[in-house]
Parts: C-alpha cells; sequence; structure tokens
RNA sequence: GGAGACGUCGCAUAGUCAGGUCUAGUGCGCAUCCCUGCUAAGGAUGUGAGGGUGUAAGCCCUCCGUGGGUUCAAAUCCCACCGUCUCCGCCA
C-alpha cells in the first residue's frame, strides 16, 4: 500500500499517478478525507478511553459508601467509549478499504498510457534470415512434436486445455534452462529456494495480486489457500512481519517453483503450443533493499535477465512498461520479449518490477535503520527463466531439417549434447 | 481423523487457578555512561511494535497467537479460530 504520510504532503504526485495509470484521481481526495475523518474519531475515542481508564481504576480504591455511585458513572461511560470505539474502528475499516485499493505510485519517468504505450530501450541481437539459410521456418509446436519434446494433445486429454506434458528432451530442455537459471542466481548472490505454491489469503492479497487481476488466480474454496501465479508470491511472504538488518546489503533470493495461472481473460489468444498455459516452471529473483538502493537493484535484475538471453543467445528487446500496464504493486517494469520466427513478433520472456515499498507495507516487511528506528523497505522481482523460454529457444534456433542447435552455453546442462535432433 | 500440552515486548521466563498500582516483573543479550585497569570484572541508566497529538520536551491510545464475548475493569474468565509440539490412527 502507498504511504499515507507522503499522500498527506504530496498528494498531486499520487494523483498524477493515478491518472497515468488511467485510474481515478479523485481515490487520492476520498483518501485524504477519509484519513483526516479516521485520526479526529481516533483522537476523540482515545481520549474518552484515558478517562474511562483513571475512573476505572478508581473504583478499586474507592472507599465503600461511595463505590455505588462511581459504580453508576463508570457504567454510563463505558457505554459512551463504546460507541466511540466503534465509530472509530468503523472509520478506520473505510480508509483501509480505500488504501488497499490504490495502485503503487508510478516511478518518474514512466511512459503514461496502457499496454501499448511502452518505451523501447533496446533492441540486442538481430533476429535470423531464415529466407536466406533457405530454412522454411517451423513453430515451437511443430517443432517440438518433432523432436517428442511437447505434447499438447495428452496435455489436453488428462487436465485440459492449455495443459501439455515435456516429454524426453523436451523436460530435459526445461531442467536445463532452470538450472542454469539458479545457477547464475546463486553466482550473483542469491540464496537458492524452493518455494511453496499455495499460500494464505493474506500473503496472495499482501503482494497485491487479489485486486483488479484477481480472476487470473486459482483459489481452492475448500482450504481457502491460493496457488500463486509465481514463487514471488512465497517469495515476498517469507519475510512478512519481520524486521530485517539490511545494513550488509540486500537479501536476495532465487525462487525455483510451479506456476498456475486461470488465463480468464485471454480466451482464444495464444492458444496453439506452451506460450500460454495453466502450469509452467519458473526461476524468479527476489530482493528485499532498502528503498534508496530500490532503482539499482532494479538494474541489476534487469542486467542478469539480459545475461541469460545472452546465454541462450536469443535475440530480444527491452520495453519499459508504460503505467498502465503495470501490476497495483509495481512503481516501474522493464520486459524483456524474445524474437518470435513464426509470428513475426516479440513474446515476453521476463519482467522485473520495482514495487518499492508497496509490497512491504502491506506485508509489514521492515528494516531496522541506523538510528534505532524502523522502516518498509522496497521489493523487486525479476524472472531468471520460465517454461515458456523453450518456445524462443526451439524457433530462434531451428535448422532446415526441424532439428535444433543447442546454445553453447546450456550444452553442460543437456550432457554436452549440441543438437536436438528429430525423433522418428 | 482421535487425545493431550502449549502460544507473554530479541531469547529465556514470571504472571493466568483466586480479574483491579501488570502503568507486564526478572535473567540473558544489546546500547550508552561510570569506575577500574590488563587476556577481564563490577556498577548506573536505557532497551518491543503500531498509532494519535504537540514547534518541542512530552502526554495519550492500542497490541500478551487471532477474532468475538462477559465486566466499571481482562495477559488473567467464556466461546470460536489459527499455529507449534507430543502420542495414537490412517495414507504416501
Amino acid at each position: 500500500m502507498i504511504d499515507l504520510k507522503a499522500l498527506r504532503d504530496d498528494p498531486d504526485t499520487a494523483r498524477a499517478s493515478q491518472v497515468a495509470r488511467g485510474a481515478d484521481p479523485a481515490l487520492v481526495d476520498e483518501l485524504l478525507a477519509a484519513d483526516e475523518r479516521r485520526r479526529a474519531l481516533l483522537s476523540s475515542f482515545e481520549q474518552q478511553r484515558a478517562e474511562q481508564k483513571e475512573l476505572s481504576r478508581s473504583i478499586g480504591k474507592a472507599a465503600p459508601e461511595e463505590r455505588q455511585a462511581v459504580l453508576g458513572r463508570a457504567r454510563a461511560l463505558a457505554e459512551q467509549v463504546k460507541d466511540a470505539e466503534a465509530q472509530a474502528d468503523e472509520a478506520a475499516r473505510e480508509l483501509d478499504t480505500l488504501l488497499w485499493q490504490m495502485a503503487n505510485v508510478v516511478a518518474d519517468g514512466v511512459p503514461p498510457g496502457g499496454e501499448d504505450d511502452f518505451v523501447v530501450l533496446r533492441e540486442v541481437g538481430a533476429p535470423r534470415d531464415f529466407e536466406a539459410e533457405g530454412v522454411a521456418v517451423r513453430d515451437h509446436l511443430e517443432l517440438g512434436e518433432g523432436l517428442r519434446a511437447i505434447d499438447t494433445e495428452r496435455g489436453a486429454k488428462v487436465s485440459g486445455s492449455r495443459f501439455f506434458f515435456l516429454t524426453g528432451v523436451g523436460a530435459q530442455l526445461e531442467l536445463a534452462l532452470l538450472n542454469m537459471a539458479m545457477d547464475k542466481a546463486t553466482a550473483a548472490g542469491f540464496s537458492p529456494m524452493i518455494t511453496p505454491t499455495l499460500v494464505r489469503p493474506a500473503i496472495m492479497a499482501g503482494t497485491g495480486f487479489l485486486g483488479a487481476h484477481a480472476d487470473e488466480i486459482y483459489h481452492l474454496e475448500t482450504d481457502d489457500l491460493y496457488l500463486v501465479g509465481t514463487s514471488e508470491v512465497a517469495l515476498a511472504g517469507y519475510h512478512s512481519d519481520e524486521i530485517l538488518d539490511l545494513s550488509d546489503g540486500p537479501r536476495r533470493y532465487a525462487g525455483w517453483s510451479a506456476c498456475y495461472r486461470r488465463e480468464a481473460g485471454s480466451h482464444g489468444k495464444d492458444v496453439r503450443g506452451i506460450i500460454r498455459v495453466h502450469q509452467f516452471h519458473k526461476v524468479e529473483m527476489f530482493t528485499y533493499v532498502s528503498e534508496a538502493d530500490a532503482a539499482a537493484e532494479h538494474e541489476r535484475l534487469l542486467a542478469l535477465e539480459e545475461e541469460m538471453l545472452a546465454a541462450v543467445e536469443l535475440p530480444y528487446r527491452v520495453i519499459d512498461t508504460a503505467a498502465g500496464d503495470l501490476g497495483s504493486s509495481a512503481a516501474r517494469k522493464f520486459d524483456c520479449e524474445a524474437w518470435l520466427p513464426s509470428q513475426q513478433r516479440f513474446l515476453e520472456l521476463t519482467s522485473t518490477s520495482n514495487c518499492t515499498t508497496f509490497q512491504a507495507r502491506r506485508l509489514g516487511v521492515r528494516e531496522r535503520t541506523a538510528e534505532g528506528e524502523t522502516r518498509p523497505v522496497a521489493t523487486l522481482n525479476g524472472t531468471l527463466a520460465t517454461t515458456r523460454w523453450i518456445v524462443a529457444i526451439l524457433e530462434n534456433h531451428q535448422q532446415a531439417d526441424g532439428s535444433v542447435r543447442v546454445p553453447q552455453a546450456l550444452q553442460p546442462y543437456l550432457g554436452g549434447r549440441t543438437v536436438l535432433e528429430v525423433q522418428a
């Protein structure tokens, strides 16, 4: 959630942020009004409560003859206090409801607008000229089937649409990718983590995923648990309600987990193959860092993502996501999109968000300052590899006969294999 | 699934049966200072979180796993829930 004090001091920035996101700036003024109301009612309650406590204490030592009179007054006061408390509570609830509706304030420099208003920061690597090479481009599913690596038909039979099996070399390829990502993260100082994929409502809400896109999330009614769409959720919850010591630097984690997405709003989109699926695997970087160092950490996560993309030799571009396409928790987001030869377009492979103190406030993650005070930390996350990367790797490294070249950096993770051969 | 024990301000604990200076005590740890001096010890003071108010010093409120309830008054009594541990059963 946003910082109420900052909102009070500088409502214009918050209003501008709402406008950039395409959200309603009036929410800011509703918040200010609700905050003022809450503080007034709280002060009133606290004053009456102090009075009541004092009177109540005097009963124990009151002389027997005046006891009844004091008791009578105390009873009346108790009624009054109960009423004042109810009013203060109600005002606090109203404020809270508004507070949880408000998305993070976007960072300076984020392009305003919606999904299509991103800014391309750079393009790296050139797409192959398949025509010149004499290669008739196959899409990832055709390639995957030829390699006996992907089986979507049986995925549908067993689990429904948007499910699949990775078979044989396909399974090995995913493990290779994810292991390489874990190694890379570990080398960069991230602690490897294998996280729960079912989380409590408070954790899911704290990360900001239960807002506008709540229908994207699987919910297990019987147990009131949510299936995570990314290990970010579990990693953000990991230090919830804790006060961290970040004086030795940020806490960095690399989460390995299955991820689940309902894809409720994407009927008919990316229905072929494994581009958009209900379940996949991902290695996710997650950092807890002092707010002042958050922007630098964001660059660091982005750099690691680009290193991974370079390691698997994919042409890609980096985009600065527009305000309206940011998640509610993010103040800024960079996506890396790989070139997809079969569709002649870019496909998102990584996404790194700076959530500033937004998630930390909701989840109660703070740090101890040098002065001994507490303050909310900043949280950031970024993708290091996912099942979807297989799509881009197969397509970009395909050869004329339907076999696929293995990028050099990946070869050690595939037993030294240099080519994935077509299977009979 | 059954039976039981437990959940207190970093850690360890007192307090709960008998509701009222508990305005949560003590030890350890930690911080500052003092004394002294030689691989250290002793003493003093301070030391949870969140919030309201105030220029400030300060004053005040909330929190004893969570949420309700009883009462003038709840760490303490009642109810529900959550979590941890032990034993039994069942399943992998």
